[in-house]
DNA sequence: AACGAAAATAGGAATATTCCTATTTAGGGG
DNA sequence: CCCCTAAATAGGAATATTCCTATTTTCGTT
């Protein structure tokens, strides 16, 4: 997802653009892996030295909330990182690891319960959760 | 999931049956909605005064670890719920609230990427997010 | 029933996250 | 371009969570 695009989905949805919010996107955008919400605090600290704590957790909340961001579940705490495309992630249990998994193969057969209950699903996440290539020999053991 | 069956988990995995885990077992099933970490505590403490906040979170990390526990990734944080059978969660965007879905969608179709990768898949998480039936009018103005 | 090793705990220190409020800033309208 | 208002921010206080370590407890073995 371009700079552009992004800065779009937020003005477009009433939010104003802020130094710390084009600095918080940039930081995002040149990182390639997902990142803790200190790592992503320290980096954009060293850009705009005043910017507060709550203003990069307030933003993360706001960017996860426009699907802008995902949050992924890892061990050791939650992860955050531009959502480029939509897709989904796998965390070994044994090292930690957090794996992209290219596509979607959530369709409608997987919403069919949560609209028959007459809920409108706008977003979902899958997570997996096993053995790595590297870890599943151990676990053999 | 009843208290033997979490007990004979927790005890085949090579964990200690200590009186805090007894406690917080108990404290889980006794609740019949997700619950915070720190409303767990607050109802652990009231049986265990001394019980430690790292206890509880450890042992809230054992037991999701061992997926005895579903940590479900709401607004306003964490919740935690005993999976007492394998279910998935809806979170409405607007007021927050959180349903259960009836059922599992996810089959070897939905596993498949992950398999292609040679992951070795013990666990998923599916959460859903939209407008639950209150608040999609709202959302349509 | 007592022993010993390993695991688990309490309590406090260290971190991380959220809350609060006075001040600043973005951006629309004149 | 200036003004105004609502939104956003900084900074510090309040909470929540995790880390650390000396002590206690569990449980397999005697």
């Amino acid at each position: 997802m371009l700079q552009k695009k992004i800065i779009k989905i937020l003005t477009d949805a009433g939010y104003k653009l802020t130094r710390q919010r084009r600095i918080i996107i940039e930081v995002l955008l040149k990182n390639r892996r997902p990142l803790t919400a200190l790592e992503l605090y320290n980096q954009a600290k060293h850009r705009l030295p005043a910017i507060s704590h709550d203003t990069l957790y307030r933003n993360l909340e706001v960017l996860s909330f426009l699907k802008v961001v995902s949050r992924i579940n890892a061990r050791g705490g939650d992860l955050f990182e531009l959502e480029k495309h939509h897709h989904h992630h796998f965390t070994c249990l044994q090292c930690g690891e957090v794996k992209c998994l290219d596509g979607c193969p959530i369709g409608p057969g997987q919403l069919a319960e949560a609209r028959r209950q007459g809920l409108e699903v706008v977003y979902h996440k899958f997570e997996l959760s096993g053995y790595c290539n590297k870890c599943k020999p151990a676990e053999r053991m």
